[in-house]
This record gives C-alpha cells, sequence and structure tokens, in this order.
DNA sequence: TTATATGATTTCGC
DNA sequence: GCGAAATCATATAA
C-alpha cells in the first residue's frame, strides 16, 4: 500500500501539486489526514491492479463500483498529468515535423495546371499555354487539340477532387471514430484530451500522407498530358493558305530585304493567326523560320520560285495602284504598320507610290524623302516591269529583279538588317513611317 | 508507295 | 543572338 506515494514521488508529482484531488480528498469521507489518504489511493490502485484476476462478472462489477468511485476524476487527472509529462512529451519531439515543402510544391503545381483551386474554364494559363504550344498552328486543328486537351485536365481534375473529397471524408469519420473511442475509453482509463488531439494530429498526418500521393500521381498524369501535347507541337503542320499567302506577300514584296523585324515577325504572325507557343518559342518563331526557309529554298532555286514571285508580284501592284487610284495622301489603313492595320502587306499610300515610280526613273528610290513601303513597291514593280518588258532602258541599269536583292555573294543586300513591316528599307535616307502611327 | 513540299531543328559562323 | 545552311520529320500530292 505504499506504492502510491512512491509512484507519485517517482514522477515527481505530489498530491498538493493537484488541486483537484485534493480537493476531492478533502472533501470525502475517507478521512482528512495523511494516512487515510494513502490508504484510500492505495485501495483503489490495488483493485486495479487485481481486476484482471477476477472474474468478469465481478470485474465488471468492481469495474462500476471504480467508475463511480468519487476519487477517480481525481486519481485520473494525476495519471494524465504524469503520462503527458513523460510518454506524451517524448512522442511529441518526436512527431514534431517541419513543415513539408514537398506538400507545398505540389500543391502549388496542382494549382498552377488548373487542377486545384478554382476551374477557368477548363484550365489555366499552363494549360492554355500548353494547348496553344499543341496548336502551333492554324484552324480547326488548334482548337480541337485544345479542347482534348482541355477535356483530359478536366477529367483529371475530377478525379483529383472526388478522390481527395473521399479521403477526407474518410479521414473525418475515422478522427469522428478514433476520438467517440478514446472518449469512450477515458472512463475507464486516464486520457487527457491532449492525448486525444494529439492523436488525432496522428490520424491527419496520416491521411495527410495519402493525400500527397493523390497529389503527386496526379501531378504526374498532368506533366504525361502535357508533355504528350507539347510533343504534339513538333508535329509539323503545314500553314493554311491564308497565312502562307500573307507570308508569300510580304516576301516578295520585300525582296530585296525579306528580314522582317521582331515587330513585323510578331505582326505578320497575329495576321496569318500563327499561334507561337508560350513555353518554348518567343513570338514570331514561326514567322522567322518560315522566312529563313523561303529565303534558303528562294535562293537555291529561283528558277523554281518565279512563278509564285511573278503572281505576288502582280497581286502587289494590283493593290498599289488601286490605292494610287484613290488619291488617297494620307497612309493607308491597309498599311502593314507596327500600329497593327489589318489586311494583306500591300501597296502603301499612294505619296510612296508617287514617289517610288518616280525613283524608278532615277537612279535611287533610297533618297531623301521617300517614305516607308517604297522598297516593296519598287521591289514588285521592278519584278511587274520586268516581266512586261516596260521600263526597259531606264530600269536595265538599276536593279532588276532576277533574282532581286540577291548580291554577288549570294547574299541579300541589305541583309540581314531587321526591317519593319512598314519600312523594309531602313537606309540612311528612310523615314520611319511606322513611328509616324 | 514514292516524290515532293514544307515546317522545325541543329550546327556553325559572324 | 541572328541568319545561313544542312538536315530531319512529316504532310500532301501523284
Amino acid at each position: 500500500m505504499d506504492e502510491q506515494p512512491r509512484l507519485m514521488h517517482s514522477h515527481g508529482v505530489g498530491m498538493a501539486r493537484h488541486p483537484g484531488l485534493a480537493q476531492n480528498m478533502q472533501d470525502g469521507t475517507g478521512g482528512t489526514d495523511g494516512d487515510g489518504r494513502k490508504q484510500d489511493i492505495g485501495d483503489i490502485l490495488q483493485q486495479i491492479m487485481t481486476i484482471t484476476d477476477q472474474s468478469l462478472d465481478e470485474a465488471q462489477a468492481r469495474k462500476h463500483a471504480l467508475n463511480c468511485h468519487r476519487m477517480k476524476p481525481a486519481l485520473f487527472n494525476v495519471l494524465c498529468d504524469i503520462k503527458e509529462k513523460t510518454v506524451l512529451s517524448i512522442r511529441g519531439t518526436q512527431e514534431e515535423e517541419a513543415p513539408d515543402a514537398q506538400l507545398m510544391r505540389l500543391d502549388n503545381m496542382l494549382l498552377a495546371e488548373g487542377v486545384s483551386g478554382p476551374e477557368k474554364g477548363g484550365g489555366s494559363a499552363a494549360a492554355a499555354a500548353a494547348a496553344a504550344a499543341v496548336g502551333g498552328g492554324v484552324g480547326q486543328d488548334n482548337s480541337t487539340e485544345h479542347s482534348d486537351y482541355r477535356a483530359k485536365l478536366t477529367q483529371i481534375r475530377g478525379i483529383y477532387h472526388t478522390e481527395l473529397e473521399k479521403y477526407e471524408q474518410a479521414c473525418n469519420e475515422f478522427t469522428t471514430h478514433v476520438m467517440n473511442l478514446l472518449r469512450e475509453q477515458s472512463r475507464t482509463r486516464p486520457i487527457s484530451p491532449k492525448e486525444i488531439e494529439r492523436m488525432v494530429g496522428i490520424i491527419h498526418r496520416k491521411f495527410s500522407s495519402i493525400q500527397m500521393q493523390l497529389k503527386q500521381s496526379t501531378c504526374e498524369a498532368v506533366m504525361i498530358l502535357r508533355s504528350r501535347f507539347l510533343d504534339a507541337r513538333r508535329k509539323r503542320r503545314n500553314f493554311n493558305k491564308q497565312a502562307t499567302e500573307i507570308l508569300n506577300e510580304y516576301f516578295y514584296s520585300h525582296l530585296s530585304n525579306p528580314y522582317p523585324s521582331e515587330e513585323a515577325k510578331e505582326e505578320l504572325g497575329k495576321k496569318c493567326s500563327i499561334t507561337v507557343s508560350q513555353v518554348q518559342y518567343r513570338a514570331g518563331t514561326k514567322v522567322s523560320n518560315w522566312f529563313g526557309n523561303k529565303r534558303i529554298r528562294y535562293k537555291k532555286n529561283i528558277g523554281k520560285f518565279q512563278e509564285e514571285a511573278n503572281m505576288y508580284a502582280a497581286k502587289t501592284a494590283v493593290s498599289a495602284t488601286s490605292v494610287s487610284a484613290h488619291g488617297s495622301q494620307a497612309n493607308s489603313p491597309s498599311t502593314p504598320n507596327s500600329a497593327g492595320s489589318a489586311g494583306s502587306f500591300n501597296m502603301s499610300n499612294s505619296g510612296d507610290l508617287f514617289m517610288s515610280v518616280q525613283a524608278l526613273n532615277g537612279d535611287s528610290y533610297q533618297g531623301a524623302g521617300v517614305g516607308a513601303n517604297v522598297q516593296s513597291q519598287v521591289d514588285t514593280l521592278r519584278h511587274v516591269i520586268s516581266q512586261t518588258g516596260g521600263y526597259s532602258d531606264s530600269l536595265a541599269a538599276s536593279q532588276m529583279y532576277s533574282p532581286q536583292g540577291i548580291n554577288t555573294n549570294g547574299g541579300w543586300q541589305d541583309a540581314p538588317t531587321p526591317s519593319s513591316v512598314t519600312s523594309p528599307i531602313e537606309g540612311p535616307g528612310s523615314v520611319h513611317s511606322d513611328t509616324s502611327n
């Protein structure tokens, strides 16, 4: 019976430090002196220790009696305190873990990919970017694959949310169950609220590790989906007819210097509806590719492109003439400039045209006062004229189209001076009409 | 199925 | 970093 004081003291916990227990003991009928208290506690402990040796009925009866004992809450308080100060504190230090960076990364990724967070029309910016990358080209294929991508992403999103919900529900159910169980058990063994709390924490950690696995596999699924669609970007797709025409028009009307500036490339890209991938491509890269290929292939086999050149030259000349006939002095709205005008890259304003025609009869078309688009018009007109045999004498002395712009070294004159859409030649005397716009 | 056309990529020089 | 040239890969026509 002297086990109890030893127990108390061995854990550094004395009765005096437990107001509840002290109170109970003072208020109780078990006596107010120290011996009486020791006897009382000792009895209870003895009964607890011997409870397993008794028969079931007897044990039940004893259990009930113990449960109803006036000293029980006080004793449990003490035991809880001891537990907390020993086992739980040790376990607690071991279980404390740093904030999960991995989980945060996964969460951020899922958010960025449009899997978690608010739904934005079937995908996030990343999804749109990936889808844009997929399309690359023009037209229906793009939207088809885009929607295909979005559909698959939505599917992943759906599965993810369903599973997440399931896990959360299971977690809540299990937590409630365990809490009820512990509360129930707390009637027969000392369980502090802190211990219950800790247990809940453990359950949540376990479930969050399951959730992490779910997030990880979702991320993997999205990555696979994305890479599959991004691989499709590499797949060659022909530009549509309209896009090729726009590019060709620009090329042949800037034949002496077919090097569009970054601005011009972007503009052309827009006009051609060539979507540039935000993932890998810089804007205008597709246009750059096209011009790079075109220059090389044109130079390699000028004869083959003769007919095409004639066609576009004639087309451009006709446009220029019609513009001229209107007698407009201001910049035409159809002037392809950096301000983003619509329409094809045809001839510019009549003033420029007039000057260019004049220049054709002289030595130079790059003199002071020559406005934007002069070069393109000159290119075009020279070509047309050379084909029709007109201006033979005066033009024979100047640069003829055959091949226009390519010098003896096989390179383009002025190349690779970048030019804007509006002003292909940026010679010393040229006027930048694009900046005026 | 083959040839050709064409968009994309890589390599190299400047 | 840009462009030329070579090359790859694939779409399309024959």
